[in-house]
DNA sequence: CCTCTCATGTAAGACGTTACATGATTCA
DNA sequence: TGAATCATGTAACGTCTTACATGAGAGG
């Protein structure tokens, strides 16, 4: 459960409500995490009635809207968050992208539609590269993590452009070849293999 | 619900049983795909009734073990692949760490321990590198689509490695730094603030 | 008046994880 | 005999998503 560690960290900054919780997420680490209401509020409630942070309901005239729930962070709440940060964290990067999932199965479909694919990603990306380099200088002057973690985002994002243009390359490349020598091999057919299943274990 | 598809993709290339496609799922995308028995069989049984994959129950004794449940794509579960095969993938990357979900947050805890998780994490990828690398000979005449994925593993774990020592390095240059100006500002303070959370809405 | 944004919330269901139960065979 | 590996499965639990319900105030 890294939402309710997420929420007491940016609790540090300043108290919010839940509505700002998803806001924050959504705007600083949106390509990378997604939140919805249905998580938010039963987060706060649970962590309130743990005593990890406190709630004052606040009617400001000034601003439009019903009323919202202030929350605050406790001492107990910076005690846990404390004790969680220190902790080495247990398993490692997870990355899960719809497009990579089809990619590697690219090679039964079609390839123009892979094509088309790739280049759809570029737009993609192109775009977010736009967006985290803005980030990158909002967060200038925001202390050295804050501006690492938009450093990173860049690289990463870079390598990933880089990577499409290579593939998209070389797809090309490997096409022309395959259709100069005529050689356009079909899906290998599987026959019944009643037992023989350990043959060759690679794909 | 992707295990669906990765599953139809894996028996495109031979038939399998459960265990098979954990071992295989696991040993090919370890690194940003877990999964487990207890979701693996629900899907099996489910993707039968669907009929997208046909069963036949195999008692080989050549082989240790009790018997085994072997899978096979039928057309029906082919069509659906190419259908999926070939759609826009909806939303984007999304990168989970436990590590990176603290670096946001060290700027509230200790530096030393900082640097302490991101050379423990230096040590987690550097390995995670070399079993790429092999990766990729493995997988070096697997097919175009294969091959550009395992690329894409290497440099994702190279550009993290430099960033990583980049990281490691401007923390301390920076805290050299600041030891010398004496100008060790601590946590900026919230008080209450009653209605003025709209003030400055950058973390 | 209608729609948009701000704001809080719930309920149902999909998805994922953990832990356990079972049982055969291989190897020490 | 005991442990390890291969193999299938389920139950309980936790997380996440989707869709909906409510309602105030601002602006066209």
């Amino acid at each position: 459960m890294s939402l309710k560690y997420s929420i007491l960290g940016l609790l540090h900054y300043k108290p919010m409500h839940g509505y700002r919780v998803k806001e924050h997420i959504e705007r600083n680490f949106g390509h990378m995490w997604s939140i919805n209401y249905g998580q938010i509020y039963p987060n706060l409630k649970k962590m309130k009635a743990e005593g990890l942070i406190s709630m004052r309901e606040e009617v400001c005239k000034g601003e439009k809207g019903p009323p919202r729930k202030l929350y605050t962070i406790t001492d107990a709440g910076k005690q846990v968050f404390q004790e969680w940060l220190a902790e080495s964290p247990e398993g490692s990067m997870i990355l899960r992208d719809p497009f990579l999932m089809r990619f590697v199965f690219f090679g039964f479909g079609e390839e123009t539609r892979a094509l088309e694919q790739i280049e759809e990603q570029l737009g993609v990306y192109e775009k977010q590269l736009a967006r985290r380099y803005s980030n990158l200088n909002r967060w200038e002057h925001s202390g050295p993590y804050v501006k690492l973690m938009a450093d990173l985002g860049v690289r990463m994002n870079e390598v990933f452009l880089d990577w499409l243009k290579d593939a998209h390359q070389e797809l090309l490349s490997s096409s022309r070849e395959e259709a100069a020598a005529h050689a356009q091999a079909g899906l290998v057919e599987h026959e019944s293999m009643p037992c023989a299943q350990e043959a060759e274990d690679d794909i």
